[in-house]
DNA sequence: GTGGCATAGTTGATGCGTCAACCAAGGGAG
DNA sequence: CTCCCTTGGTTGACGCATCAACTATGCCAC
């Protein structure tokens, strides 16, 4: 038999629930008029940051903790606008590079202020350094329970 | 000209972001067993407690913060799995009522457990009650922000 | 009553994410 | 060398979310 949430439960697990959907709309938005959606913007930082702005598709999804598929079909577009290119791999002909464009490089440079003045706005500078360690504490403790 | 965050604050912000992601994910593949997405089960939820299992589109869309249109192509969808309905509103017939049907109140019954339970397993059970009354409290306090 | 604006809702296009199916190359064990 | 399993990646279909465009009704000012 299941117990149900306790009030205050239900009252703390909303609010957080909640204030995740906020934020993930609120980065979104931000981001929208530098014309990349965030999926785009995290590609771009880790390809940004790699050796010769390039990595295994393999790599680049470890990284992001994401899967093949959405990964391929996120280069994809990103090809299709510009941002980032496929390049064959030397080695391993299974293998594929993601490697970002120019336009990408001058995309996340362009992109980037405004969204550290987003997360600044909507969290970092929201909360007291305190808080703002105890609201990290916790997430990486639930984190470690999955 | 902009700042950009501390390494603690950095660390702190995406243990955050990211363990929002997993929550997404992990709140959707546990209501998979049940032929429910989340955000039929946010539906399934309110209309089950309305009077009569209906309400106004304007009324359901504002009690979920969706937009109209979310809403409609969402009801769209589930009217054609059988687990509501769409119903014209005598009085004002520019208002349709979104009806539960008794397959979606079924439906909802049938899954609520397990998302308790899933709830319970990545959050409320892994923190101490304290520790989730802070969480929830950070929370408002950031809503209250935005 | 009519003109015009606000309200209520739908639709189509497009980006995003998952799943299942698929293909091709690498790398053993025999 | 061949068989077979694993690894690396793509594709197509579908559900989900947003945006812009659209329809239709309500309602007020005049």
């Amino acid at each position: 038999m299941t117990t149900w949430l306790s009030p205050d439960q239900l009252r703390d697990w909303r609010s957080f629930i909640t204030l995740a959907e906020m934020l993930e709309a609120g980065l979104a938005r931000d981001l929208a008029p530098s014309g990349l959606s965030y999926p785009d913007y995290v590609v771009l930082v880790v390809l940004s940051e790699a050796p010769e702005h390039r990595l295994r598709m393999q790599d680049l999804g470890t990284a992001l903790s994401w899967s093949k598929s959405r990964l391929s079909h996120q280069i994809r577009r990103m090809s299709g606008r510009g941002l980032a290119r496929r390049e064959e791999c030397s080695g391993d002909a299974r293998g594929v590079y993601a490697v970002l464009t120019p336009e990408g490089l001058a995309a996340i440079k362009a992109a980037a202020p405004a969204h550290v003045e987003s997360v600044r706005r909507m969290v970092v500078d929201v909360l007291t350094p305190a808080e703002l360690a105890t609201l990290g504490t916790l997430a990486r403790k639930l984190q470690s329970r999955m």
